[in-house]
DNA sequence: ATCATGACCATCC
DNA sequence: AGGATGGCCATGA
């Protein structure tokens, strides 16, 4: 693959740390992309081929709705995963979305 | 190079 | 509130 885009999706993804999640929408803009929020949702496909392991599951939309439960290997694992994690999921978004996103650019400036 | 597709986003109705 | 439309851009055929 070597995708060099996706590539960056990814690290940026793995950097998301437990019980925090972020929007593609925000990940885009950090890779100076922002237009390119379906990108970065079509990377995460690749997430499931990818390895390491993509967080997929910590990568909501800009509302913190779970778009992209259906694409897990079952639409439960995602909330499951971020449940797990600490992170409340109702309804198919997630709980105080605005505490536990995570902003990708806050790790990557350094 | 062109067409079709998409785990989005913003806007309009 | 919820459905429809356009735009944006990378990927694959």
């Amino acid at each position: 693959m070597n995708t060099n885009f996706y590539e960056q999706v990814y690290e940026i993804v793995r950097l998301i740390p437990p019980g925090r999640v972020t929007s593609y929408g925000a990940i885009a803009k950090s890779l100076g992309a922002a237009k390119s929020s379906r990108m970065v949702g079509h990377a995460m496909l690749y997430a499931g081929t990818a390895y390491p392991s993509v967080p997929a599951h910590r990568v909501v939309n800009s509302s913190g709705l779970l778009t992209g439960k259906f694409h897990f290997k079952t639409p439960d694992l995602m909330e499951a995963l971020l449940n797990k994690e600490g992170v409340e999921v109702k309804n198919d978004k997630v709980v105080n979305f605005k505490k536990v996103f995570w902003d990708p650019q806050n790790e990557i400036i350094v």
